[in-house]
DNA sequence: AAAAGTAATTGTAATTCCTACAATATGTAA
DNA sequence: TTACATATTGTAGGAATTACAATTACTTTT
């Protein structure tokens, strides 16, 4: 039971937006709120900040503490801070995201956390507490952007995928343009050489197995030294 | 004089990295600290949240007390909340920036604040108070970003500008990249059909008069409705 | 064993976009 | 009248993007 006094007159927070990749949708995990405000409604995963702990840290804390993981892709978006954005006083939250391999948060299993958590997909995640419905549309709004200028996407995938796997995770995050065409996708992700064949193909598909790559960070800061420019 | 205790454990401050264009050059508007910490050091415009007031209309009031303008372009970059960043406590910073015409600062003439403040080159703007070295090179690389996915230049500029000028301002904010070619910096700009010609040119230059135009938001809001994007 | 099903893989031509590059025009000052 | 300073304009070559469909490799069904 969080005692508002003890955060003075006002108090500040971070949200951490944590993302994932499945079945094809990209989903957002959400926590059922287990007291007042907004008790029973979900909302984004967040806590406050400690007096003596930095924000990325504090960020990385909401990450470890709901999931386990550590050392993944964290981006700071924008601060909220609107007068009565909180029921209960004055509260300006820093807003994150972090992109995570589903796969491993399944892996961890039980959140080591009593809290009801869900994973739901983008499109469904609205009627969120506070303001996170916003806060949740301008994290999106920045994956988008971001996914376009850095080679961030594959943070969300296995680190063994396929080039189809790769295009749908683009779909996913971009969906409201156009499809992508196979072709010229292929086409363009391979001309970057930032993926390395790894010779292995999928197993128990029933069709032609697609070859598996994985991402060459290395060789992609060494590219972005030369001065090379990611973009798609 | 701040009271600290006024702000409880911790609190929460607005800065205000306030741009202009100048001679040629891109400049910050910076101050010179009255008091402890840092006194009589280069800083940051920057004010405490007031508890009633929402993160971008103190921004917005710290930009309006200095420079009496009102209405600028201003956008939100990134928090800033370093344990020890604040010498006197925790104080967690949310740095913004404007774009103002400088030549409208000019003519507002005498700043109704006591404090002295001054124009610098922003390759000038160093060894400043806090870690604003910090906040200002995150803003600025934010400004770079900017500058070349929305048309927020022309923010910069006079009302009516040349297209060298433009250019000018292009070339001062990316300035690291190589300069800009002339003519297919005027094709592109003019492809966009978002300048209008005002028919007018310069006056009181020893070389032939360019043509003044300025840029036509309307029309820029229309296109980027029917799906277009600004892109430099 | 053959056929059907499913997704993976690959190339080319047309078009659009980007880049490099210099001569002429229009004003003021000497 | 000449010198000076900057404004204005076009074109050709190369690079990147787009549109588009047949073949391959594996599993499942018949």
């Amino acid at each position: 039971m969080i005692n508002f006094e003890d955060y003075a007159k006002s108090a500040f927070t971070v949200d951490n937006i944590i993302f994932g990749f499945d079945d094809g949708n990209l989903k957002v995990l959400v926590i059922k709120r287990g007291e007042a405000p907004y008790e029973g409604q979900w909302a984004l995963p967040g806590n406050f900040v400690y007096p003596n702990e930095d924000l990325d840290a504090s960020a990385n804390r909401v990450l470890q503490e709901l999931t386990g993981l550590k050392d993944v892709y964290l981006e700071q978006v924008r601060t909220f801070g609107a007068v009565n954005r909180h029921p209960m006083g004055r509260v300006i939250t820093v807003a994150y995201f972090s992109l995570i391999k589903i796969t491993d948060y399944k892996l961890q299993g039980t959140a080591p956390l009593s809290k009801k958590t869900e994973w739901v997909s983008i499109k469904d995640a609205t009627n969120l507490a506070f303001d996170h419905d916003e806060i949740l549309t301008a994290c999106f709004n920045r994956l988008k952007r971001r996914v376009r200028m850095r080679p961030v996407g594959f943070e969300l995938l296995p680190r063994k995928f396929t080039l189809t796997e790769l295009q749908h995770l683009y779909e996913a995050i971009l969906e409201p343009s156009k499809e992508i065409d196979k072709r010229n996708f292929r086409k363009k992700i391979l001309s970057m050489k930032i993926l390395v064949d790894l010779g292995e193909t999928q197993e128990g598909v029933a069709h032609r197995p697609a070859k598996l790559y994985k991402f060459d960070k290395k060789k992609y800061k060494k590219f972005v030294e030369e001065g090379y420019i990611f973009e798609i």
